[in-house]
DNA sequence: TCCGTCATGTAAATGGTTACATGATTCG
DNA sequence: CGAATCATGTAACCATTTACATGACGGA
């Protein structure tokens, strides 16, 4: 058994592509699907070697001494397929804006101001991040297939951003009388 | 110190509406805030331990023998006002969908269809579960101040949950060519 | 009487991050 | 040479879930 499904999934996810070290893997997932996925180190290590102990991956030494490149197995492939068919796990819901806001009676105005004007700001920036990524792939042919995916992905986050930016922008004006906003 | 920051802000929060027990804090937490928070009771208790002994919250015999009434202290509501205003921890992103979608070439169009066709369901069942929740909060006037930063939460879930919904339908033009959706 | 709900709590396992230890290679 | 980066791995810790154990009370 591969440790955790989800690890595994982006592990052999990323190998699909390509053979990659361990360091390399993570730096793929945190830049190119770090949006919407996270792992560390002290995850992909230990999952490569579960891994490779299943026969899914295949690790050759590196160009470095004590490197190890790793290639996804016809195993692996299979079991990529098989992980991808299963229904994600919801993770149980955390949101701490919306927790905030719900108490804000106990927050001072200035306070639940500065909250909406942290997340308009951090999807004004994600919007930023997202058009520059856009602007990367659609302009390279060098992701033939795989391409049309990673954009459907940078626009969910685009939708999801936009929908963050409205309601921020509502929701100020309904729980914060004008005189409580400071003038420009 | 109160275990963790986010337990204690939705234990105190709650608690800062009306004395509960446990048990009683744990169905509120699922029910009034179940659609952006939850907790279970292996963190419920001990928390609620550790808020005693730092003065946060007072606990009464219940009615029943063996049960506690918590009420918040004084102390308690000026903690309650500190931790709100906190900025809030952004949890490392992990989204299941599209860590599929993004490998969706090694995914079978049947399979993508279901996975869209998912969140499409969900979507819509919380759109209507908001609908049922906003439509109670409006009409009842037992919420004086407090239905109004309420809704405001339940406003966020109804943009999430149309911004999902456009995401699914455009995803399953772009990615899956018309002949493989099933005729209705 | 027995079942369902109310009620409290703990132990074990899980999933994950963080920090640390180690060392090779490259580039200025 | 020294700093930055590449590279691997482990140990400790943290938050959280799950499962379990226990029992009171009310109503069918």
């Amino acid at each position: 058994m591969a440790r955790q499904a989800q690890t595994s999934t982006a592990v052999l996810g990323v190998l699909s592509i390509g053979s990659l070290t361990g360091y390399e893997i993570r730096q793929a997932i945190s830049t190119v699907l770090g949006h919407f996925w996270h792992e560390s180190f002290g995850q992909i290590y230990p999952c490569l070697a579960d891994l490779e102990a299943d026969g899914l991956v295949h690790a050759t030494p590196g160009e470095r001494s004590g490197s190890n490149r790793y290639e996804i197995t016809a195993a692996g492939r299979q079991r990529l397929r098989e992980l991808l068919a299963t229904t994600p796990s919801a993770a149980p819901p955390r949101n701490g804006v919306l927790l905030r806001v719900f108490f804000g009676q106990s927050l001072a105005p200035a306070d639940l101001d500065a909250l909406l004007d942290d997340v308009v700001s951090e999807a004004t920036g994600r919007l930023a991040t997202y058009a520059g990524i856009r602007a990367a792939i659609v302009g390279d042919p060098a992701y033939p297939e795989h391409g049309r995916y990673w954009e459907a992905t940078i626009r969910a986050g685009e939708l999801t951003a936009q929908s963050q930016l409205v309601w921020a922008t509502e929701t100020r004006g309904t729980l914060l009388p004008p005189a409580t906003i400071p003038a420009p």
